[in-house]
RNA sequence: GCGCAGGUGGCAGAGCGGUCAAUUGCACUAGACUGUAAAUCUAGCGCCUUCGGGCUACGGAGGUUCGAAUCCUCCCCUGCGCA
């Protein structure tokens, strides 16, 4: 299902191409989160215009929201009308996001800092602590949801990911917390290794790749163990998942102590990163494909990418702006010819100061011509990364480009 | 000219004797967002500050009061109605 077609002389980074039932994936690739097998804000012709190769949608998400519509669930390429390749998620991050990280504010990078940040957990700004809906047992995690307690364990994840049917799809995990100790980490640890095993004899389609999901926090032998143990088992491919440490540097200390016990030719997924910056490191370290909100959600929010870094096109200062989006952040700073972006919204001449202002009119195009265009600016950017890593020049061009962009 | 209703910080609009530099919304400024219960959230938004506080403010001028954006008088202005 996977081969490296080429592989970068000075670091980890390889090309790919990942083959499934509905097609074929180039890989370093950005898998776009679809979380109730849709693309927020984006209708399926959208998506065929943003270069996207992968979705990924969730197992709790769409358990909860279709209900007893499931078992007549007709797959999420006929339900979203997007015949891509599709990803699922086992519901594995509910059980932190939805607990551990509603009660205490975090994120699975507790502090977000750029690197050798100040350590200590500040809660992210604006989200406050809230109730923990979860309750983890060996066999399975109770949520919380809409009153009622709801039970999902290795096997029903298995279960309804078979009636998603996505391409690829993923051991349920227990995400676990960059606050828990080394202890509770190691507890979790032997709960997700079963769950796994589990998913592995349930696993009964033949037409979708399991994933294993390498767990055990920030701590080098939890990570290792992990890592052996899950990398051991006949796993389609492999996904890093969990908490990553305080800063960026502990992240991809966790992924360099990862990468050498999964084989070498299973695709590595990273799940819930990145921003730009994540990518390149990634890559580097020998990632195959990422996911994460950050293209979409920031879009929403109106952080639009450019050549030149994010913009907010909120601002008062880009109303009336004619300029295209993709140019340089003051406005004053030109982009090359080569700069200017190819997206859907961009093509059709939209400008800065009409985003801003269908931003400002709460016009529902807006959030959704952002979106297309951060969708096709982070995939386009995996393409370049691709084409650099084909022309040896990956190191190069993630320099360039990140001198660029910050 | 008469009658009625009003004039509050960039705008809208609360407050109607002290707890008011003044609720709230918009706008504006800065920031966050990493396997999506986030098209969301946080902070700031008169001037100065040694961050304790100080100063100037609610159309204008007087007045009552220990104390006024809030009460009284006059003036100016706006809207509606009647002439």
């Amino acid at each position: 299902m996977f081969k490296v077609l080429k592989k970068d002389d000075k670091t980890k980074a390889r090309v790919g191409i990942l083959t499934t039932e509905h097609g074929e994936v180039e890989t370093p690739s950005y898998v776009v989160v679809g979380t109730h097998a849709e693309v927020r804000c984006l209708t399926p012709e959208d998506i065929l215009e943003t270069k996207t190769q992968m979705v990924i949608s969730n197992t709790y998400h769409l358990w909860q929201t279709l209900g007893d519509k499931l078992k007549t669930f007709p797959g999420l390429h006929k339900a979203m009308g997007w015949n891509g390749t599709f990803m699922t998620d086992s519901g594995g991050f509910q059980v932190f996001s939805l607990g551990f990280a509603r009660e205490h504010g975090v994120s699975k990078i507790a502090n977000i800092f750029p690197d050798e940040g100040e350590k200590g957990f500040s809660l992210p700004a604006g989200r406050q602590a809230q109730e923990n809906l979860v309750r983890i047992t060996d066999e399975g995690v109770w949520f919380m949801d809409g009153g009622k307690e709801v039970f999902l364990d290795a096997k029903l994840s298995m279960q309804i990911q078979e009636q998603l049917g996505a391409d690829i799809i993923l051991a349920f995990d227990e995400c676990t917390s960059p606050l828990h100790d080394h202890a509770y980490t190691a507890e979790a640890l032997a709960r997700t290794h079963a769950w796994a095993k589990i998913g592995l004899q349930e696993k009964k389609r033949g037409d979708q790749k399991l994933y294993g999901i390498v767990q055990g926090g920030a701590f080098r032998d939890l990570r290792e163990e992990s890592a052996r143990f899950i990398g051991s088992l006949p796993f389609d491919g492999f996904a890093i998942g969990g908490s990553l440490g305080n800063t960026r540097a502990e992240m991809f200390e966790v992924i360099r102590w990862t990468i050498p016990f999964l084989r070498e030719e299973a695709p590595r997924h990273l799940l819930g990163i990145g921003k730009i910056n994540d990518l390149f490191e990634g890559v580097e370290e020998g990632i195959d494909t990422f996911d994460c909100v950050v293209p979409t959600r920031e879009a929403r929010h109106g952080g639009i990418w450019t050549s030149l870094g994010r913009i907010n096109i909120l601002k008062g200062r880009f109303s009336g702006d004619v300029s295209p989006l993709q140019e340089g952040r003051s406005g004053s700073e030109k982009p090359s010819g080569s700069m200017s972006c190819a997206c859907a919204a961009c093509a059709e001449g939209l400008t800065r100061g009409e985003l801003n202002r269908l931003f400002k009119a709460k016009d529902a195009s807006a959030a959704r011509l952002a979106t297309i265009h951060n969708v096709y600016f982070f995939n386009d950017l995996m393409a370049q990364i691709r084409q650099s890593i084909k022309d040896n020049r990956f190191l190069e061009f993630k320099n360039e480009t990140l001198n660029r962009l910050s």
